[in-house]
DNA sequence: CCAGAGTCGTGAACGCCGTTCAAGATATTT
DNA sequence: AAATATCTTGAACGGCGTTCACGACTCTGG
């Protein structure tokens, strides 16, 4: 029981991060309280502005931990795929099998906003690159004509393009794609985007 | 000045839209406020609720006429095409011009939500439509292969695709594209799609 | 082991939000 | 012109994120 006072801050700052992301998960995004996740973590309402600056951070911290989730069953994914091809199928596939799995937890990662003048930290932007990063040497290999910078450009282009068909769909936008085509239309994207590549690439 | 009560009523629900359509599009949808809509539109706070049925609603009404422009905007962009490729190219340019010059209304259409248990009204959804049926004709010619079920599929693909890397631009994330490059990258995805896709449909 | 100093958690209170509704203002009917 | 029906008004309500004076706790020097 003899903790000292970093003990318990660290630990009041991972009950609330973790009541925040049942929260969310439960909940949504917009239903997120400061009141409900305090109440969870069981805690007074201040003590939340003790640990976090405020209940955007708090947001943050737990979209930082969904990333770090989310990068590593990509990495994962890929581990075993022959060709560049076969990685971008798999790749795409467990994203949408990540973003089912964690539909609120994933949806956070793209609604949240923080108020009009503020922006991110940068240690919480530079974790979005993961994202990126497990594209671009399998659309390298597909590209070879393209240089370094036009491949970062088309690797943003390329999670982009996936990335919104997965979203409309689990927004459950009319015009999003209904749940049950969502893994054939987007493995037919990646299809149509390789097969695209590779006639632009000779 | 003398107007009926039915004139009244309409006059006073136009004023609102208005309102409300400038004060998202000069400080975004979660910058939206009754009492600032009800102060622009020259009205009591509460006359807003019998007007429309609340904040939400008046927003979908926004949204409406921000559809509505956007499907004459696109309709106009495809009149002059020649070939499927050059057609879907033209919508795709167009839609990033209307994105770019109606940043905040065009983000409202894809932002705003409804609180857990009620959707949206069924003649609100069925005016998305317009981003899925300028492109379908298109997609036909370029996969004559597809059965038409597929072809719908395809098309919220495809739509869906663009969308996705049109959106993470302009909300300014950081896995997004720089705006500069947005033309350029969105044309290239395109050019890549409909080389896949003739590459596909033999 | 104790007392003083420093720090932290607490929850009532604040200002802002969307929404409601009794009451006053206005329009319509008789 | 009076009576009735309808609409508009803005103070008030409950809920939100955030703050802060105060009481409880932890650390430190003797």
């Amino acid at each position: 029981m003899g903790q000292n006072r970093e003990e318990k801050k660290a630990d009041l700052k991972a009950r609330l991060i973790a009541a925040a992301e049942a929260e969310i998960a439960e909940h949504g995004l917009a239903g997120l309280k400061a009141r409900a996740v305090t109440a969870r973590a069981g805690c007074a309402l201040g003590a939340l502005y003790t640990a976090v600056e405020d209940l955007d951070m708090l947001v943050v911290e737990v979209n930082s931990r969904t990333l770090a989730r989310l990068g590593a069953s990509l990495s994962e994914a890929m581990a075993g795929a022959a060709g560049p091809e076969a990685a971008l199928q798999a790749l795409a596939a467990r994203y949408i099998d990540f973003a089912l799995e964690n539909r609120a937890l994933w949806l956070a990662l793209f609604e949240h906003r923080l108020p009009e003048g503020r922006d991110f930290p940068d240690w919480h932007r530079q974790e979005h690159a993961v994202l990126l990063t497990v594209i671009a040497p399998h659309l390298a290999a597909l590209r070879p004509d393209l240089s370094g910078e036009a491949l970062v450009l088309r690797g943003r282009t390329t999670f982009a393009a996936v990335h919104g068909v997965v979203h409309l769909a689990l927004q459950g936008r009319f015009v999003g794609l209904p749940l049950q085509s969502l893994r054939a239309e987007v493995a037919a994207l990646v299809e149509t985007m390789t097969a695209g590549a590779a006639a632009l690439a000779r």
